[in-house]
DNA sequence: TTGTAGGCGTTATCAC
DNA sequence: GTGATAACGCCTACAA
């Protein structure tokens, strides 16, 4: 019951001529003549032929598949990066591969030594939250050829090219935003600090007060992780002080969202007693009856640069050397409701 | 500069045993000795050998990898489906390959040709808005052994398994729940026809209205698309009637939303004047102020459940014929503000 | 312009 | 328990 595929070796027997030619014919060879050219693609649809990718790889060692690995497929930002990915690199015959590391270091490791195994061309990643020992990456980078590319949560090492956004510059317009909107005393609440993204976009948000000769307050700072409840604690925790914040900068639109229920829930004014701006412009900040402002992380582009990045750096590679690239993203600001005060 | 694997050709000369020794060790093979096994795979480790699936998939024929094809995959529904299919398929040593149609027939029929072209072991699809012609995958179907399974979107056709939501069911008790509420004129934003999952919904909000002795009105049923503009539009339009509507059901949430928008913008109360229920219970209906009501189509089971029948599917073709499966899921009602009157 | 033959790394079928 | 060898489907020197 097994159909078979039929192979350049069915195509040379019924032509009677050489799988060589045939293969030839098939690649478009420059010295093959037209009429057997024409001949062999003819039967070659007739015969319902398709190419096995898999014997060419194995011969010519490259797959034509890249593999991807984030945290989670299913939020608004990495399944927008992969969308940019996938339409970079599709129209270029590669085929790319998705996993998850479900924001776990082992599994993340896992998922790359399958990967490997799978002989891909190019991995992408974008680490994961309790990534830090990155021992067993150099020894890729130093055992294999296959080149790895980090994107939007990355660490520095060498020979690898990185592609993120610019989170200090969005974290310090943000700020920056909040202050010329009037707001004084403006608290942060941040995200994991393992990560780099979160370490910068705290700093933008230090750096944007000092420049505008605002104190920076240590209490002000608040760690969060990215989710609502997390906002919605924070929220009530800082509201009982008695220095209370009057607008919030959150590295997390989820957790701006929190802190929107909450100051709703405590009788308060968005944006009037409270400003609220959060970060990665998820669908919904715009939706909302009241718009929460944003900064938006381009995570398409994100994708198709990541994609291109690698192109290049094929082409680049008759070198044989390939230098790594680190490229920064500009983010844009979305001034919504929440934070408009003027 | 390039690295190159070590083989088993390398561990066996090393070893000076054959490489079908080195093979077998490798695989645990039952006939072979502890000693040569335990030497074998020491020297493995040593060596960083990395099997080359490339090979063995040349060889045996299962690549085990799997290719899904969706419109975009940056919707929370089809990201959704496919975290699912990845944790479901990948404890099983399963790559996923993602490719998107970006809605059009003609680029989804070319996905589906250069899935083959890797020899993927499965291919899941759901379909593109505009595909009508099946011949060609009743064509894959009858020449290939690559077994096709259809998510969501998806056309009858005998040998293909299909795993879908209760459409009709989700419509009927989201048009009950209006009824139950005290609704009497109740609209139904349509989508596209041409998908068999918005007939199932359309069907689904007339039964419900049969069987509660409402009168189906031709004119109350808008043929909508699934954006927020097409929902504020369609709207505008119904709202200038002398027969306005006292409830909408929308077959999508970005429909609804609009729908939410340009009440308030005609300064009427949600839900008293107007009750409002969506489809596909996207994350934002949630996080609205006032929240939205919607069906839950259950992505991520219906991801696992596909990648379920195909594993199955493997088990039983010890027969060399498998059945076609058509499973149906259940929705899940989320009853919200935005309709609940009583 | 076309044909022959070897090899990509594995596994499987024979032998011994 | 182990070894030699063919085969998976393709590409590509090298010959002719």
């Amino acid at each position: 019951m097994t159909k078979k595929n039929t192979t350049i070796y069915d195509i040379s027997k019924k032509l009677n001529v050489s799988v060589a030619t045939v293969s030839r014919a098939l690649n478009n060879h420059p010295r093959i003549s037209q009429e057997t050219k024409a001949l062999v693609m003819a039967t070659a649809k007739e015969m319902n032929y398709k190419q096995n990718n898999l014997a060419k790889a194995l011969k010519s060692g490259e797959t034509k598949t890249v593999g991807v690995i984030v945290p989670y497929i299913n939020t608004n930002f990495f399944s927008s990066v992969i969308r940019g990915l996938e339409e970079e690199l599709s129209p270029h015959g590669y085929r790319v591969i998705i996993c998850q590391s479900h924001d776990d270091a082992d599994i993340e490791k896992k998922q790359l030594t399958t990967l490997l195994h799978t002989q891909v061309d190019c991995i992408f990643i974008s680490i994961s939250r309790n990534t830090s020992d990155m021992d067993y990456v150099k020894k890729i980078i130093a055992t294999t050829n296959t080149p790895i590319i980090f994107f939007d949560r990355k660490k520095d090492i060498p020979g690898i090219s990185t592609i993120t956004i610019d989170d200090h510059r969005g974290a310090y317009v943000a700020t920056e935003h909040l202050i010329q909107q009037g707001y004084k005393n403006i608290y942060h609440f941040s995200g994991d600090q393992n990560l780099e993204i979160y370490q910068n976009r705290l700093n933008g948000y230090i750096n944007a007060l000092k420049d505008y000769n605002l104190p920076v307050i240590k209490e002000n700072i608040i760690n969060t992780g990215s989710s609502i409840e997390e906002g919605i604690n924070a929220m009530k925790t800082v509201c009982k002080r008695k220095l209370k914040p009057d607008a919030i900068f959150s590295a997390s639109d989820f957790t701006a969202l929190g802190v929107c229920k909450e100051i709703k829930n405590l009788k308060l004014k968005i944006p009037q007693d409270i400003g609220v701006i959060g970060f990665s412009n998820e669908p919904f900040t715009q939706f909302m009856e009241l718009s929460i402002s944003s900064v938006d992380q381009t995570p398409v582009l994100m994708g198709k640069i990541s994609g291109n990045v690698f192109l290049e750096s094929i082409k680049d590679n008759s070198s044989g050397i390939s230098i790594e690239k680190k490229l920064v993203l500009a983010p844009t600001l979305y001034i919504r409701e929440s934070s408009k005060r003027k």
